[in-house]
This record gives C-alpha cells, structure tokens and sequence, in this order.
RNA sequence: CGGGGUGUAGCUCAGCCUGGCAGAGCGCUACGUUCGGGACGUAGAGGCCACAGGUUCAAAUCCUGUCACCCCGACCA
C-alpha cells in the first residue's frame, strides 16, 4: 500500500476527550473516527488490525473443532421473553418494533439465538456435542460507554456456545474453550490471567475471566502472590479475621450521642471495629433486605444478590428507610420485625457486639445472634478487599486493576430449557443441552494491545496483529536508483506473501519517521540514496529501536526474522 | 442516575474575571527554497465562539435552560 493513497490523517496531538494511552494512540495513529460516545468508525488501517484479531480468533477456535456460524443481529423479543432476559437485561437492551409493530431486540449477546439454532438441529446425543460460533456486532445501551473501545455500545463479540450431553463432557468443551483463548491473547501479545468470575446477569455455575492487569481497567482483582489464586472482587474468596472470644454478657442500652459510623462507634466506646455489628439496607427486586455484618466487614453486592436469588438489588432510598423506621447510624436487627434479615456469619459468630438500638443516640452492649436476634438467611457476603487473608493459603490478597478480555463459563441448563434445545440420550429420554458459553471483546483486545505495546513514540505492534509487516520509508523517491530498488523490493516482499506500507509521500524525512513511530509496524525500512551506497536498505527494529544496512535481497528474511521474534 | 470537568478553525489551546473588529501554534492550499528525525519563506482558505432564550446601545464574554463529550462512582458481558 502506498501512503499517498491511503486515507490516513495522523495527528501530533491527542483530541482532548482521550485519556487512556490506548484511545490516544488509536485517534492519532488516524485508526478509529469517533462518531459518538461508546461509536466509533475504523478507518482503513484500523480495520486491517481488527480483521487480523478475528483472524487469531477464528483459527484458534477452528483449531479445537467449534464450528462458525452466523446469527442475525436483529432477534425477536419473544426468545428474550422465553428466557426472561427482555425483563431482566432491562435498558441494557436496544429495543424496536418493525412497521407492524412487532418487537425486536438489537442483541447484546446471543444465548437466545444460540440455542434457538441449536434447537432447529440438535436431536440426538448422538449430535452432541458441538460448540458453535459467531464473530458479530453486538449491542448494548451502556449507562457509561468508556476509554475509547474499552467500553462500547455497539462492538464487536466473539461469542462460543458448547452444546453437551452432561456436566462431565461440559468439562472438556470448557476446557478446550479455555486453552484456545490462552493462545488467542499470548498470539495477540495481550498478557492475560485467568481469575474466578462471578457469571453475572447471564447465570451459570464455574466462570472464569481472562484479565489484561491494568490501572486503568474497570475491574478489580485481588490476587494472592502466596498460592496465586485469583479473582475479581466480587467473586473473591478470603478469611475474616478472627472474631474476639468471651463468655455472652448480658445486654445493655447505653447513649451514645451523634455515633452514626462504625468508626466513630468503635473509637466512642474504646473497642475495636470488628467488635461492632454494622447494618445495611438494600433492596431486592423491590422488597427491604436487612443486612446485619460484622463491624470491620463490608458487604458483597454480587455475593448478596446471588444469596437472595434477586434479579435487581440496590441500597435502600432513604424514602424507603423512613417509611419502614428504620434509624440510619443506629439500627439493628434486635426486635426488627417485618423484612427479611440476612447475616453474615461474622456477625453470627461473634460474641457482646455492639449494635444499633434502634433508637437515634442509643447503641446496645453485648448484642448476640441467637438470643437477641435472629437471621433468616445466614450466608457469606462480606467482601474481599486487599490485605485480607486469601482463603486457600492466608496470604494477604492484593488488589490489582483489570481489563476483561474473554469470559468462560459453564452455563447449564439455564437457557436450553428455557429456548428448549433438547436431545434424546441412549434410553429414548428427552434431556436439556448442558451449556457452556464463551465470549471475547474484539475491540477491547485491539485496545489492550495497544495498552500493552507501545512507547512515547507511538505503537508498537505485534507482528501476529500489524497491519503491515514493514514500514517502507522512501526518501529521493524520484531518484531512479531508488524506483528501481523500490521495485525490487516490492516485488520480493510480494512473493514473499509479507504486506508493506511504502511511505511516497513528498514530505520531509523526519514526518515519515516519526509517522513510522507512531504507526508501529514491527520493522521499518529506509530506502534512500544513501542507503543504497551503503549497500541496501536500513532495516530498524520498531521494539528494539536496532538498525543495520541489508541488502535488497536479504529484506523478506530480515522482516521475517524480526516478525518471528515477536 | 449521582458527583466533577470541558465545549472558540481539522487538532491543541488563548481570549471570558473587567461586554466593544474572532486570535495563536500545528495542520490544509499555491509558489519557491530545503531534503535522514515533525525544515524555511511568501501568499491564501478555513468560525452560527455547542444550542436556545434572556439582560444590554452592544454578548464568545453576564444570566437561565438544554445538549454533547470526558473523568469518578453506581451499574453493566
């Protein structure tokens, strides 16, 4: 390709609305347009990157048998009905109806049509099992569309979906699952670590996420540098530190004027936080949930949502708050009547807590579970944070940023029941597909690698996802040894199957270097008069920055070389 | 949706406080000189100062409202 024809604009300078490295990079490197927030355009070079990133993806997948297919984007709302995710994705969902007004949903993600497909040709065990793919724009109504294409609301998604006979041939799927995408991400030049996930919204069992570590991700992680368990935040797993032991004492009500905080409790009264039991109120697809936890803890959201099996859980509006009577900064679950109390285990276990007296001002003494109060769902939802014990090894955790790249998760049964993708098994019974599902960002990965691979002066592309294998500086273009040599060149690079971006452009050298930087094909060739007298072409190294004169015919090698260093 | 910030040329920004001709650098066009790390000269083109309303003799500037974009949080594969 020559850059006199390519339609391409670098920028020197950033467009203000880009923060991360990634976005800046992408908007002056000319690869994306913006359209608007979380909508962007790729532009002829951008668009090359990405087909070679769904070019990994699709040889990997193909690599462990999955078959790809193609789903339309446009799904009617009745198989969101059937599943329950037309109600359940809520405004997430973009959502229209055709001239005859029937509905129509913009799919975020395809489960639905998935297994709506599956169901149209899936019979016998003996189809089983298959693991189908799409690589497709999906579509969501992001509340907050973010970091350039790290959070989009319309993007493109690998999504893999694993059709099996039982939860133990489920294994395998996942696990071929698994392996390709370590290959896909080390392949792209994306360091990734797999950490236990939370399935979300979508349900299922085992799930595991693929994280880029970074400060600027959107997840946190916590990580434990003893036994290397890892996981995101809202999954994590990790040991309380150990309540303080003593015989029951009986209760006592005592003031404690303007204590609203389990800090300004605990430094009122001279004990220590996990001494105290704290109170939050949530609510839980509609209905009050009290949450009574030990003081130094704090509460899970996912863990609680999971526990209460709620579709939709947020803190209580204080309208809410006052109706019921509760007293903020002074409640607890002694003498509550009529909502649902949920407790953590920490503050089951512990012994004369002090707590709320319901009453603004007044705190109780020597609170205990079991004779002061009582939980109806004892369960863990107290969350991880940084410095807590790991619960496998009691290292201390660490608390990382992340990127999710990919997602694997062991779904079940969930939609194969609901869309109705069964199979007879050897004894004529008719069973549900037991699902595995399998999902990969296509842009965050572009923006990954570029978070990944880059430096002051620009990108720095890994050979697997450059747009061009080598960045051809022409200087004295018009010289005739330089046309000839050009030709050459050219024509090796040809047969040699390697693409090259040749840089004709009339400017002065010092543009196309630093264009060359900022574009970041893993080699650069100089070709020029001088270089010629010297014998060849200067061949540089993008990553390493090293420079030697090859000549003409040693240029295929040089590139592959550099190219197969990675 | 809550909090914070920003909207002036293609990009980066000044001007706004204290109302009075629309500005700079880069980029773009033409010509000439340069020609291995964002060269130089000359001449140009390019603006509904986000939008709407108000105050005023006069608004980019003051007031009110709306919208867009960015960041943090909530939320979300």
């Amino acid at each position: 390709m020559r850059m006199s024809k390519l339609m391409l604009k670098t920028l020197r300078e950033a467009p203000s609305e880009a923060e991360l490295e990634s976005h800046k990079l992408l908007l002056r490197a000319g690869l994306v347009t913006t359209f608007a927030a979380g909508l962007y355009a790729f532009t002829p070079l951008g668009w090359r990157v990405i087909r070679r990133i769904e070019q990994i993806i699709r040889d990997e997948m193909d690599a462990t048998g999955a078959q790809e297919v193609r789903l339309p984007e446009l799904n009617p709302i009745e198989l969101w009905e059937q599943s329950g995710r037309a109600e359940t994705m809520g405004q997430t969902l973009f959502r229209l109806a055709d001239r005859k007004e029937r509905g129509f949903v913009l799919g975020p993600t395809h489960e639905e049509g998935m297994s709506f497909l599956a169901s149209r040709h899936i019979q016998s065990y003996r189809d089983l099992p298959v693991t189908l793919y799409q690589i497709e724009t999906k579509f969501r109504d992001e509340q907050r569309p973010r970091g350039g294409l790290v959070r989009l609301r319309e993007f493109t998604m690998k999504d893999a979906y694993s059709f099996d006979t039982t939860w133990e041939t489920l294994d395998a799927s996942y696990a071929a699952a698994y392996d390709a995408y370590v290959r896909i991400f080390a392949r792209a030049g994306i360091p990734v670590v797999p950490v236990a996930a939370d399935s979300g919204a979508i349900g299922g069992k085992e799930s595991q996420e693929f994280i880029y570590l970074t400060e600027d991700g959107e997840d946190e992680i916590l990580q434990c540098p003893g036994c290397g368990y890892a996981a995101n935040a809202e999954k994590a797993e990790f040991t309380p530190p150990p309540a303080l032991h003593a015989e029951p004492l009986p209760m006592e009500k005592v003031a404690t004027p303007n204590q609203r905080t389990i800090a300004d409790l605990a430094a009122f009264l001279g004990i220590e936080e996990r001494q105290t039991v704290k109170a939050v109120f949530y609510k839980a697809d509609g209905q009050p949930v009290f949450v009574a936890i030990r003081g130094d803890l704090d509460v899970n959201e996912v863990k609680l949502k999971n526990a209460l099996k709620a579709q939709d859980i947020e803190v209580m509006d204080e309208a809410m708050v006052k109706r019921l009577g509760l007293v903020a900064g002074s409640a607890s679950a002694v003498g509550l009547t009529g909502m649902k109390v949920v407790a953590d285990p920490t503050a089951v276990e512990a012994v004369n807590l002090a707590g709320g007296a319901n009453e603004d001002g007044f705190h109780y003494l020597n609170v205990n579970h079991g004779r002061d109060w009582k939980a109806d769902l004892i369960t863990t939802v107290a969350l991880a944070r940084g410095g807590d014990a790991c619960a496998r090894c009691g290292t201390p955790l660490e608390v990382r940023r992340g990127m999710e790249m990919g997602h694997v998760f062991k779904l079940g049964t969930l939609y194969s029941e609901s869309i109705g993708v069964q199979y007879l098994d050897e004894s004529g019974e008719r069973k549900p597909c037991v699902m595995g599902c399998y999902g990969i960002g296509v842009e965050r990965m572009l923006a990954a690698c570029i978070e990944a691979n880059h430096d002051e002066q620009g990108i720095i592309w890994p050979a697997a996802v450059a747009p061009y294998d080598a960045h051809v500086v022409v200087l004295n273009g018009d010289q005739e040894s330089v046309v000839g040599a050009l030709a050459e060149l050219e024509a090796s690079a040809t047969s040699a199957r390697l693409a090259l971006l040749v840089d004709d452009r009339p400017d002065s050298a010092g543009i196309k270097f630093k264009d060359a930087d900022l574009l970041g094909m893993p080699s650069r060739l100089t070709l020029s008069p001088r270089s010629l007298e010297k014998g060849g072409v200067e061949f540089r190294n993008r990553r390493s920055g090293e420079t030697s004169i090859v000549p003409l015919a040693g240029a295929v090698s040089a590139i592959l070389e550099a190219a197969s260093a990675g």
